[in-house]
Parts: structure tokens; C-alpha cells; sequence
DNA sequence: CAATATATAAATGCATACACATTTGATTCA
DNA sequence: TGAATCAAATGTGTATGCATTTATATATTG
């Protein structure tokens, strides 16, 4: 009786403090299995499988599910089944549509509001892509380019903002590693992002508005 | 046994084809409930209460909240409570903030993109709008204001940016009626839509950009 | 042989019961 | 009398079982 009561205790202090862990983990690892396209697009999801391989019950995996469902990372259909968001042009050119304004406005943001903390992250972020570029590590310079996205939606102080061109920008993150074969090795990402770092750091809001929304278009273009 | 199988055909249609309506129907009220401020911001909400009431159970209606917490309607703090979303001027004008320019992108691809039949519906709602300001009935009006932004986002032919646009303008829209007593009573909406929408007639995309964008800054200003 | 219908199986959506946390109120001690 | 601690109740978060639906496979008929 003794150890059937701690057992029990364990396994319920365990559940306790890691289950909140547990959910946020999953959803993390799920995300990035679509971002980083270890999970094809079109893939038929099973929620019990997924639910045991997380470990969590299916309640709580439905939640990520919905929410993976609203960033359109995932596809719901009703009684029939939920699949990885497939391939859809249309969908990927009317994001980056709305991306691209955000994205200026972020920058403008920005541009306006950078403490010297700010300037000297994104400073970091800007000398670790020259770097990746000469090493022809080019994984590495899409995850700065990634980073230096994330970091201006933090530097605008706008959360509503920064929200939506998360969302966004994860759409089009999986869009890169879809077809990073397709993508010129040579493409300016450091330069490009090094002209956006100095219009923000001279407060250019204008200027940094619109070299970040054409920075966004040039990848956009790729797919036409 | 026709009469059997007719039956639990009849009881199968009814729960399946119901059930789905009810939950879509409980979201709606709720919104509505919330966006037409019947529900005052910081109401503690109570999921069991709220499920009786809508005669679903906690499990659905958990979805629906999680759903109305992504588009800020709500915040759910975690093993505390659910809470109507509270007044929040930051939020608020960051809310706006994104929304300018998303609206201009709207107007601007509205004006490019609009069909013979587009044009008609806009100057349906243009011509109401005219005359709910002769008869002075301002709720009408805003009615007709709201109406106006969602055609438009029917118009740019993006979805993604019509959803972005609904969730932020839902949000602004309950400010309206939350302040709808400081609003001053000839406040050009008629005038307003209707040199948006002549741009557009016109396929004039940056002017009708600008407008729009201006239009709804023009009420962001007021909370200044 | 093909096409359609029916039956069965599997997976989603919903309802409910249980577990845990937080908050509130009561009791005790300083 | 006030503060602090503990206990109980309320309410959220999770797990699970049941119902419904859809898809697939098989059988029957034209």
C-alpha cells in the first residue's frame, strides 16, 4: 500500500510541474517539424499517435493542434482529417502580400524606436551573417536572417505586431526550406540586411521601411 | 423498419447537422456578446456557466475561448480565470498601429482587383451610409463603416489578409462602442468611405490607399 | 467486369469524470 | 485585533470513453 501510494504520488508531482512543459514542448517540437519540413506537406496527422509520441492525452494536443491551425501551419479538415498545410501558391504570394507592409512597418517601427541595447543586437546578428557568408555556411545565414526578422518585431514594441509577423513570417519560413535548393547560393542576404541595420541605426524610418518590405518582395519574386 | 430507418436518419441529420451549428452559433453570440460590449471588459467568464448556457459542453467551448483569446478578446490566464479583454490603450494603439497599414494594403488592392460587381456592392453600402447620416442614425452608421472594411477585405482577393483584417478591425470595432458616447456626432463616415471608394472606382490604388489608411487613424486619434 | 451499395473499421468530435492549483475563509497564535 | 497558516471549495487543465462520421473494402447485381 505504501509504494502503490507513492508511486502514485511521484507519477502525480511529476505530471504536476512537467505537464505544462510537456504541452508547450510539443507544440514547439510539432512547429518546428513543419518549419523545418521533417513533416512533408499534405502529411495526414493521426491525433492518438501524436498524442502518445508527446505524451500528453489528446485534449491538450488538440489545443496545438487549433493553434498550429490558425498560423495555417496545419489544415483541419473537419471529420475527415488534419493534414500538414500542403503547397499552395496562391496562399504563399497573398502572405507575403500582407507580410511585406508589416514587415515595413515594422522596420519604420523600429527605425523610431531602437534603444542602443536594440542596435547592439541587431549589430551582433549583422556580423554573424558576414561571417556565415564566408564560411558558405548558408543554413546559418537563413536562421540569422530569421533572427534579425524576430528581433526587429521586438525592437518595434508593438506585441500585436510582432505576433502576426511571427505567424507570418513562420509561413514563409518553410517556404525557405522547401526550396533551398531553388535559391541562388548567392543571394545578398547579409548585404541586404546590413543596409536595412543602417537605416535603423541612422533612424531612417522611411528608408528602412522600404528596404525591409522590398527585402521580403526579392524572396517573394523567386516564386513567380 | 422504413419507418425505423427513417427516423434515425431524421435523429442522425438533426444531432450532427445541429451540434456543429451550435458550437459555430455559441462562438458568434460570445463574440458578439463581447464585440458589442453586452459583456464589459475584465468579466470574469465561467467555462461551465458559459457551456450550460449555450447548451454545449466545456470541451467545445474551450476551443471557442481559445479561439477568441488569439484574436485579443479575451485573455486566459492560466489556471486563474478568463477574462473578458480589459481596456488597454497600449493595445490599442498598437492595434492600430498594424492596422493602418494592412488597411491601406487592403484599399490599394481593392482598387486594382475590384470586379463591375465589387464596385456595385461598395456603392450599395456608400449610398445606405448617406442616408443613415440624413436620418442621423450613427449605429447604423458604424454598422455600415464595418461593413464597408470587410467588403474591402472580400475585394483585395487575399484571404489572408482578410482574416488578419477581421481580427484587427473586431477589436477596434468594440472600442467604438465602447466609447461611442465620446465620438463626436459629425464624424464624416459617409464623406470618408466615399472617397475611398471613389478611388478605387477609379483604380487610383495608391490614393485609395492613403485614404484608408487616414480613415482609420482618424479614429485612433481620437483616444490621443 | 465494372459499378454501386452496404457493412465494417478507424479516427475525429463531444461529453464527462478526475486531478491539480489557486483562492478564499476560518481558526489559531502572537 | 491582526496576521499567518491551513483547509476546503471552486474552477481550470487533463484523461478517457462514447458517439458519429467517413473512408475503405467487399459483395452483389447489372
Amino acid at each position: 500500500m505504501k509504494n502503490a501510494k507513492q508511486i502514485s504520488f511521484v507519477a502525480k508531482k511529476r505530471g504536476a510541474s512537467q505537464k505544462k512543459n510537456q504541452k508547450e514542448q510539443a507544440y514547439e517540437r510539432l512547429k518546428d517539424w513543419i518549419i523545418f519540413t521533417e513533416l512533408q506537406p499534405g502529411t495526414l496527422l493521426n491525433e492518438r499517435e501524436l498524442a502518445i509520441k508527446f505524451g500528453i492525452s489528446r485534449t491538450p494536443l488538440r489545443e496545438i493542434l487549433q493553434r498550429l491551425s490558425y498560423q495555417h501551419l496545419i489544415i483541419i479538415k473537419p471529420r475527415s482529417g488534419i493534414f500538414v498545410a500542403p503547397i499552395d501558391y496562391f496562399n504563399l504570394k497573398s502572405t507575403f502580400e500582407v507580410r511585406a507592409p508589416i514587415e515595413a512597418k515594422a522596420a519604420y517601427l523600429a527605425a523610431r524606436r531602437a534603444s542602443a541595447g536594440d542596435i547592439e543586437s541587431l549589430q551582433k546578428i549583422i556580423n554573424l551573417s558576414y561571417k556565415a557568408k564566408e564560411t558558405g555556411n548558408f543554413q546559418r545565414l537563413i536562421q540569422l536572417d530569421q533572427s534579425f526578422h524576430e528581433t526587429l518585431g521586438d525592437i518595434s514594441k508593438n506585441p500585436v505586431l510582432r505576433k502576426i509577423l511571427e505567424d507570418l513570417h513562420n509561413v514563409c519560413l518553410r517556404f525557405w526550406y522547401l526550396s533551398i535548393d531553388l535559391i541562388p547560393k548567392d543571394y545578398q542576404i547579409a548585404e541586404d540586411l546590413d543596409r536595412i541595420f543602417t537605416a535603423i541605426r541612422k533612424g531612417d524610418h522611411e528608408l528602412a521601411a522600404e528596404l525591409n518590405s522590398r527585402h521580403v518582395m526579392r524572396f517573394s519574386n523567386l516564386f513567380e
